[in-house]
DNA sequence: TCTATATTTGCAACTTAGTTGCATTAACAA
DNA sequence: TTGTTAATGCAACTAAGTTGCAAATATAGA
């Protein structure tokens, strides 16, 4: 349903991924922030904001959920759908701004996609 | 470490597979095979098929671990690298045998990449 | 074919990510 | 300032997957 309240909690959940601009897993900041939010706590207003456009998520490698901050995306319109690339060696998860796009696939028709890239980022290379 | 002995559980995971063109996760072979086999044994089978290059796996959006059978890899080479596409109609999941190519990424070094893509399937269409 | 041995299996208990119901707390509009 | 309603904390739960160990079984060699 989205955000309406700016509450305390919001604002240190919005701090995390102002420090970070790489992406974030939900246990990452449970145990990150578990001094001073609750686990459902953190999980509801991850939902609230990737209803607002304000974060978007994906699956990992290892079925964990990671959230990233939104370019370009508001409640109506979310228009992000860029890759995902891992570093094998740092580990961190970055949006990648570049286009993939896909080749004709007979006998189907898409409507969405998500692409998820692992190698060495600039810093480990 | 891959199967040793060919067993009767292995031969009642194998025969899913081939009664099945579409990708099966580990949950519904689970549920399907209950009264057959235990949960651990499935799960366990199904990570050695994988080690073998005989099956191979992939993270569905829900966070669920699937398995598709290999084209043509074996123990020591792994060569299948195919996209994924789920019917958002019928909810199947297929492996594409079509080629994706990435764009040149500046400032880091692709090693791997997986694709999922959603829409309609033909039966669905 | 029989037997020894090592692999595989079943079971139960555990881990980890994520969800839910409900009573309490806190935004915020009036 | 206060009443209303959203947001929070807590504890208990679900669901996917893992693990240790004792019992079962596949297979190689006698
Ligand atoms: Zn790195
Ligand atoms: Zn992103
Ligand atoms: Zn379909
Ligand atoms: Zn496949």
């Amino acid at each position: 349903m989205g955000i309406v309240r700016k509450t305390q909690s919001v604002q240190i959940v919005l701090d995390e991924f102002r420090k970070n601009s790489t992406a974030i897993s939900a246990v990452h900041l449970v145990t990150q922030l578990s001094t001073k939010l609750n686990k459902s706590t953190i999980y509801r207003i991850l939902d609230k904001l990737e209803d607002d456009g304000v974060l978007h998520s994906f699956m990992g490698k290892d079925g964990v959920k990671r959230y990233a901050k939104c370019q370009n995306c508001n409640k109506t319109t979310h228009t992000d759908n860029h890759p995902h690339f891992q570093c094998t060696i740092c580990g961190k998860i970055n949006c990648l701004q570049v286009n993939v796009s896909l080749p004709d696939i007979p006998d189907y028709s898409v409507t969405s996609y998500q692409v998820f890239i692992q190698g060495k980022c600039k810093e480990c290379l």
